[in-house]
DNA sequence: TATTGTTATACTCTATAACTATA
DNA sequence: TATAGTTATAGAGTATAACAATA
């Protein structure tokens, strides 16, 4: 039920990014990027659990829209200090309260009860560590 | 939240499925083909939300170990009739019950009432239609 | 030698279009 | 012509390894 599920919801998101640019990779970065920089685009991708290799179109296109800035940082000339601009600000939260009226607007189908558990059940799994639902074998 | 989770979820299942020799998708069949045939592949890959061309190596691999046959409708001869044989109940029942048993021990870690809730909501969810969560654009 | 960012490559999933045999 | 099953192909998405610059 969780995957297709899943699936729908990332279908439903889609034309909202699409309408503003972002990629669903390139929503996660500036989600994650909050509002202080990161010290590395290695320590980006381990957050939002993606491969450092795959973020990195993400990045460029990100960077070529304005949207963060990529500076080398002096202490580490191997790290990039990664910063939302406030033109990212924008649109990642212009995006993230589109989104959030349509879940709200799709979950309003279950009683208030129910969907406040849902949704507190869900941050809780969220949090766990993959290793918490890997189980027996037999 | 909940495309992670149903990551976390499916590759939990993986080890259980490998120790039955199954596939996912292969599970996704058996668990579908209840216990009265279908009458047609078609209709399964529809109900599973597969494609037709995608379940037939599948299918090839279930047949190969004797958990399902596929006979040509004698009323329509280019549908295929699909049973589940009582070796195929066996396994499907086999790692329905390790599943469950995996995936309860996981929820353990919810309040039961969280735990009840999110899986009736969860379960009101997945009987909706992908339109129902398609939304605004801006 | 180890690490950051990058590039290249391979492997899995998925979607689509053709082909056959039946109708 | 239309449909069921099949095959082939192309496109995402992902994972891994190799490389240059820096430490």
């Amino acid at each position: 039920m969780v995957v297709p599920l899943g699936r729908a919801l990332m279908a439903a998101e889609q034309p909202v990014l699409r309408a503003h640019g972002l990629s669903m990779w390139g929503y996660s970065v500036l989600l994650r990027l909050g509002d202080e920089p990161l010290r590395s685009q290695a320590e980006l991708a381990a957050r939002i659990g993606a491969d450092k290799s795959r973020i990195i179109d993400v990045l460029d296109a990100l960077q070529e829209r304005g949207f963060i800035t990529r500076h080398a940082d002096p202490d580490d000339r191997r790290a990039r200090l990664l910063t939302i601009t406030p033109s990212g600000r924008r649109v990642r939260d212009a995006v993230q309260r589109a989104i959030q009226r349509n879940e709200e607007r799709a979950l309003a189908v279950l009683p208030p009860a129910d969907r406040s558990a849902l949704l507190r059940a869900l941050r809780h799994l969220a949090e766990l560590p993959a290793e918490h639902f890997a189980g027996e074998t037999r």
